[in-house]
DNA sequence: GCCGTTTTCGGCCCGACTGTTTTCAGTCG
């Protein structure tokens, strides 16, 4: 709704409250078929009269409301696809849907080149240039990226930059620094004396790997990134056989090799550079609430700085900025407003702009608290790694302990290890624990599996070979078939996997596979 | 369309870049 509105040309305060509720709905953990029948929908914070009826009825009749269905109906599917062609929103498909009857990415590319566009009032021969490009731009591979290829573009694109001579650093912000599961773009904040902007701005479009620039400002640089830009041939992360069939095989990995990244560049002196690293992070919507914040307390905040409205008056941006109180650091900023410091996984707008202001934010977890994992694989099964290097690695990360549960021999596509294989690997690791005792050296493996969870909710391997185990991991493979039943069996055939005496671990419990796969249906809270 | 411990009306984040314009609209971050 909140696109189809931007087309017809909607308030945009209207269109935001539909976005909100979309995102607020797609992030809620509540069970809404519950909140819909005890009337409160309203009490979602975003969700008001008007979209709470619209669910409620839809929840209830199965319908959106009328006036929705008729917008949705009268829109050209067309209009909605134009919208992702980089430059283009929905301004000037309306103006050019009104003007010209484009209705579609096909009519868009016959008005450009016949002339038409350029002749409208708002357009001109580059703009009608600019849209014959954009639509070409369409046919590349540039899809959302996991965030483990995210970073390693990320930090092969912030490491080229920070070593430009007067970058003095150069931090990696956006859903990157956010830790989302999948990243958009990249967005880099560098930090650089005034006198070297231009230099540096120069020597960063000269980088290897800059497939092509979509803008370059005094402050803000836009560019297309390929593979070039890492030091050594690109190379995937290692996944899974099943999670790798999943999400495209061969096919995915050759498009990979040839796809590119977006990525933002934003330049800025370094006594400004913290208010550009927190905006920059984001969210877009953390960002609106810390503003707002900013707002209640009569201050201005920008990527610039944190302004006192009295002093920043007329002054705009940087001018302003010199007004600004002082932070060195983005915990500084978050002072300022009376703010516990946000770290940036939650700076979604999910609440945590008002848990920080009562001091109640959680303590997350993080990479120096972990002291060891159970779900790991070896080349016994599909690893790439032997026991002897994975416990290698453990141990230089400086973990107290790893558990090894390569696949069971159901996991055909994963090269599940048999039984006799899976004991024999067992001895290999008593023996190295052994020795690693006798040495006084604090570090241990656990011998595990990680189960294949079968028809009718039973384990893969015999009681008594899981019973030689220090754990199991029992999890779902055979997605296909739980896809394609209900909730009901699922979630029961869950619970008697879990009630197996064996069991110590239930593996990725949703069955999703991130960008290949929804999960099949299961009551989770059940499950927990 | 949503929201509110000053408010049920009148706000709703703020700025860079481009292309068109002679002062700004559209798009994007
Ligand atoms: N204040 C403000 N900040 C914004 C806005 N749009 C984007 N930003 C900031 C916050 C974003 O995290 C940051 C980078 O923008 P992106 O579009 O790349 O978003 P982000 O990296 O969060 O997600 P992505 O995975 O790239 O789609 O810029 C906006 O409308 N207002
Ligand atoms: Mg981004
Ligand atoms: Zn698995």
């Amino acid at each position: 709704m909140g696109v189809l509105l931007e087309l017809a040309d909607a308030n945009v305060f209207r269109i935001r409250s539909y976005q909100n509720g979309s995102r607020t709905l797609g992030t809620l953990t509540d069970d809404l078929w519950e909140l819909v029948q005890t009337g409160r929908l309203v009490e979602i914070k975003g969700i008001g009269k008007g979209l709470a009826s619209a669910i409620d009825q839809a929840m209830r009749d199965g319908a959106w409301p009328k006036d929705w269905v008729e917008l949705h109906e009268n829109t050209p599917p067309g209009m909605l696809e134009m919208l992702d062609i980089p430059g283009l929103g929905p301004k000037r498909i309306r103006m050019m849907h009104d003007a010209l009857g484009v209705t579609s990415i096909e009519d868009l590319r016959t008005a450009c080149e016949s002339g038409q566009v350029a002749e409208l009032k708002g357009f001109g021969a580059k703009s009608q240039t600019k849209l014959l490009d954009g639509i070409d731009l369409l046919a590349r591979f540039r899809s959302r990226r996991r965030l483990d290829v995210g970073l390693m573009y990320g930090e092969a694109f912030q490491s080229r930059v920070a070593t430009i001579d007067g970058v003095l650093h150069a931090t990696l912000a956006g859903s990157a620094r956010r830790r989302r599961e999948t990243i958009g773009d990249l967005d880099l904040v560098v930090a650089v004396e005034e006198e070297n902007h231009s230099a540096v701005a120069e020597a960063i479009l000269a980088l290897p790997g800059i497939a092509d620039v979509k803008g370059a400002g005094s402050s803000k640089i836009s560019l297309i990134l390929d593979t070039e830009i890492f030091d050594d041939a690109f190379a995937l992360p290692h996944l899974d056989a099943n999670v790798l069939d999943a999400i495209g095989g061969a096919e995915y990995e050759s498009m990979e090799a040839g796809g590119t990244i977006d990525a933002q560049v934003r330049l800025v002196p370094p006594h400004v550079a913290p208010f550009t690293l927190a905006y920059f992070t984001g969210s877009k919507e953390h960002n609106i609430a810390m503003r707002q914040r900013a707002i209640d307390l009569g201050l201005r905040l920008n990527e610039f700085g944190l302004i006192p409205e009295a002093l920043a008056g007329d002054l705009k941006g940087m001018d302003a900025a010199v007004h600004s109180l002082k932070a060195s650091s983005e915990a500084e900023i978050y002072a300022h407003l009376g703010l516990a410091y946000v770290p940036p996984e939650l700076r979604e707008d999910m609440g945590e702009v008002v848990a920080a202001l009562e001091q109640r934010l959680p303590d997350l977890l993080d990479s120096t608290m972990v002291r060891g994992s159970l779900h790991n694989h070896t080349n016994l099964s599909d690893g790439e790694a032997s026991l002897e290097v994975m416990a290698d690695a453990a141990q230089r990360m400086g973990w107290s302990w790893l558990g090894v549960a390569d696949h069971s021999p159901t996991l055909v596509i994963a090269n599940g290890a048999s039984a006799e294989d899976l004991l024999a690997q067992g001895a290999t690791l008593r023996s190295a624990n052994q020795e690693w005792a006798t040495q006084g050296k604090e570090f241990r493996l656990f011998h595990g599996v990680e189960s294949d969870i079968l028809e009718d909710g039973r384990l893969d391997h015999p009681d008594e070979v899981l019973n030689e185990l220090d754990y199991v991991v029992a999890s779902v493979h055979a997605l296909g078939r739980w896809r394609g039943r209900d909730e009901q069996t699922n979630t029961e055939e869950l619970l008697k996997a879990i009630d197996h005496p064996a069991t110590t671990v239930l593996g990725h419990p949703t069955g999703r596979i991130l960008q290949g796969r929804d999960g099949y249906e299961v009551d989770l809270m059940a499950v927990l």
